[in-house]
DNA sequence: TATTGTTATACTCTATAACTATA
DNA sequence: TATAGTTATAGAGTATAACAATA
């Protein structure tokens, strides 16, 4: 596939100048995982957005659609297609607000609880068992950075 | 924005079990940081697929069309469309096969490798001002740890 | 008059099917 | 006849602008 003329040395600018790589390193495994993961699908077959909605909604509990666009970093127009879809599918219930008639207010059905759940259980399921295959030195040692990369996550 | 009738505990299924969460928490913490990796971008504004492509070629070297699209999961055309793209930006350049007149040669130029030395270096960037706001020990644990993700990345 | 959500329309990315050129 | 790539066309997902209903 590859033709030989043009294969250039694939020379990162840390590695040419002895710099520390840890940095570079840890953005290159922690990508790779996180598109792993991401492969790692529930029942349904959602786009990572729409997917997005249903844990938002998960932990949040019921939102108005211009509240998720707000959080999902969507403009309304796009959230009303993605909430229809997802009503569509069984995921979401659409109420209306109790007191501002303006406002809907968009539910997770139970069958959208299920889905996060077990989309989440198959992600553990793939990332246990690559646990399961360090030493328990190994472990203990991922133990404590997953508390460092948790206060990275949330800086 | 939260209509208070509807919030439900977030209770995960590892949390009320009691079972181990390392794998559970390390999960969130590395779908979050990935995340706020993909946000720093270089010059260009490109979608990740396209940003991918180079990549991939900044990587392996010059690879025809349909090389890149096994390699990218996806179909021909959609190869096809995004190398345009991508040539139109000046990021790569189509050459002729040297022997087969049927095969496209799609080669990274100098802007597409500035380009992808760009957004790693912003990239790393950003994780190295992360890192540094840790200990010295802790930054032991987390270059040890990549050592391990590397593993499981590749695994 | 301001706010919430939707409809109308368009652009991007992806796909399948059909076509062209070459091996 | 098989292979590499493209063109034609369609389906998601997202965007801006204009509109409807309600506060």
């Amino acid at each position: 596939m590859t033709i030989d003329t043009a294969c250039q040395p694939p020379a990162s600018n840390a590695r040419r100048t002895g710099a520390p790589t840890v940095a570079s390193d840890l953005r290159v495994a922690l990508t790779r995982i996180a598109r792993r993961l991401r492969a790692q699908r529930g029942e349904v077959d959602l786009a990572e957005g729409q997917f997005g909605v249903l844990t938002t909604l998960h932990k949040h509990g019921a939102m108005s659609p211009g509240a998720l666009a707000d959080h999902e970093n969507v403009r309304p127009p796009s959230m009303t297609r993605t909430v229809n879809t997802l009503a569509e599918h069984g995921l979401v219930t659409k109420l209306e607000h109790p007191t501002d008639k303006r406002q809907v207010v968009v539910e997770l059905s139970e069958a959208g609880h299920a889905e996060v759940r077990e989309t989440r259980r198959r992600r553990d399921q793939w990332l246990t068992k690559r646990l399961q295959e360090l030493t328990p030195e190994e472990r203990d040692t991922l133990a404590a950075a997953t508390k460092l990369l948790t206060r990275i996550a949330n800086a």
